[in-house]
DNA sequence: CCTACAGATCAACGTCTGTTGAAATGTAGA
DNA sequence: TCTACATTTCAACAGACGTTGATCTGTAGG
């Protein structure tokens, strides 16, 4: 991930029902939510929401699939996991101060524990 | 840290200038740098960098200490540190394939080996 | 005290962003 | 094929954001 997409999912996650969208789109899973649900959990319009699931799809943070009448979004791991590593590079150059307590809590959290491969 | 927050920092991060004056600071490490030398690094006017690290200290992601007749900016490691670990929090909620990646990242790089205690 | 220097503040401007409502696209069932 | 449903696209508007230039505050040195 280079600068200029970091950028682009940064500003994205400024953004208060682009964060609501991600963040409802992590904790559904893989299995994700249809744009309708996602609508009212975010509580937006939909074309209004069409129009920020859009924006996130181009920051490489959602993608999208077709199921029947419906279209599903499921967060994109790939994406998330290249923005945080993203983050935990720049604050190594030389400064470990900054990722320690990230470790940290990393270590308290239910992810240490669980054996997934990366993709 | 609460969402508000999160998405000051994130918004915060999604602009150019800003993101670089963020990384320069971590990079510079807990000396700073002087308001002077950290425009000409993220090739700013001065009066106009004044206006980002106004916002980027309201969003909690720098501090400032005054020195003679410069000031200098540092980065807020724990604040940074803060929304490493919102962003941590909110990829477990049932989910670890998103950190997993991040964790292993976290492994090969220098952070790691760092004894350093959280704030 | 006065000058020079380093930053910060302010108002004004152009531009970008998010929202709204209406219309268009694509899909499933009768 | 026709209708209903789910979602997207489009144009237009208000509002926020970043930049610029001038002005103000605070500090060091003569």
């Amino acid at each position: 991930m280079d600068e200029r997409q970091a950028l682009a999912a940064f500003a994205a996650l400024g953004q208060e029902h682009r964060l609501r969208a991600v963040r409802a789109l992590v904790t559904a899973g893989p299995d994700g939510l249809a744009a309708g649900v996602l609508a009212e959990t975010v509580g937006v319009a939909g074309n209004n929401l069409s129009f920020h699931l859009k924006e996130l799809s181009h920051a490489g943070l959602i993608s999208a699939r077709r199921a029947g009448k419906s279209v599903i979004y499921s967060a994109a791991y790939a994406g998330l996991s290249d923005l945080v590593q993203f983050l935990m590079r720049d604050c190594c150059q030389g400064h470990p101060e900054v990722c320690a307590p990230a470790v940290a809590a990393l270590g308290a959290c239910d992810c240490a524990t669980g054996d997934i491969a990366p993709a």
